[in-house]
DNA sequence: CTAGTGATTCCCT
DNA sequence: GGGAATCACTAGC
């Protein structure tokens, strides 16, 4: 028989952690959005590791700016970013602080509350696609630059919240090149941060780093 | 299935 | 000025 889900939230200490320790542990928690037409729950099935100013493909790489400010405090809050032109992903800040390392949520399922993102999500096809990558993942929980900065291990009433879960067992974490970043999947050399869960039909399709040629 | 491209705005150089 | 931690849609095999 399968143990239902721990419902316990995550303490601070569970992000103050090295980044690659914490991304592959969320896989199976459970992420926790409460909007005002009620919650929606999100079950973890891929993420991603930033290393902060070491890691050319991490926002931080290039030091404290207003947008990234965020991921240089305190571990536990969500970091969100707006990015071609359209969408935003959100990040989890792990420790210790001032390293500015993150965890960028990629994919998951919804299990609670999928009405809600069905309304959020109107071009997904299926359930599965409400949350399959990471600015879907954002747009189906309405999470956006409103959120950025807001303490997921707050005491009380917060908008996000990250309970225990299930943690997935380290033989079906699979893991490999990030998504999208430039440099990686080319040839061997590449951080193979990104982590998700063995055949789950939620995970996002990898796609490599496409350079954009200039408009005319 | 894969590959290519337009959308659209913010941030940093 | 120009790229960006993406998505949705199209064409073609």
């Amino acid at each position: 028989m399968i143990a239902s889900p721990d419902r316990t939230p995550l303490p601070r200490s569970f992000f103050d952690r090295p980044v690659l320790d914490v991304a592959p542990d969320l896989l199976g928690r459970i992420l926790v959005r409460s909007t005002p037409d009620g919650p929606i729950a999100l079950r973890l099935t891929e993420v991603e590791a930033y290393d902060g100013p070491n890691d050319p493909g991490s926002h931080a790489y290039r030091g404290q700016t207003a947008r990234n400010s965020v991921m240089f405090g305190e571990p536990g809050h969500v970091y969100v970013y707006f990015t071609y032109g359209m969408w935003h992903c959100m990040n989890l800040v792990c420790g210790p602080v001032g390293r500015a390392s993150a965890v960028l949520l990629r994919a998951g399922e919804i299990i609670e509350g999928a009405e809600l993102a069905r309304t959020r999500r109107l071009s997904a096809r299926n359930d599965k696609e409400l949350a399959k990558g990471p600015a879907r993942l954002a747009t189906a929980l309405d999470v956006g630059r409103a959120l950025d900065g807001t303490d997921a291990c707050a005491e009380g009433e917060t908008p996000l919240r990250v309970l225990a879960g299930t943690p997935v067992p380290s033989d079906q974490v699979c893991n490999g090149p990030r998504t999208g970043v430039a440099g990686e999947g080319g040839d061997g050399d590449v951080h193979p941060w990104r982590f998700w869960v063995a055949n789950d039909p939620t995970v996002s399709p990898y796609r490599a780093h496409v350079p954009r040629r200039r408009r005319s």
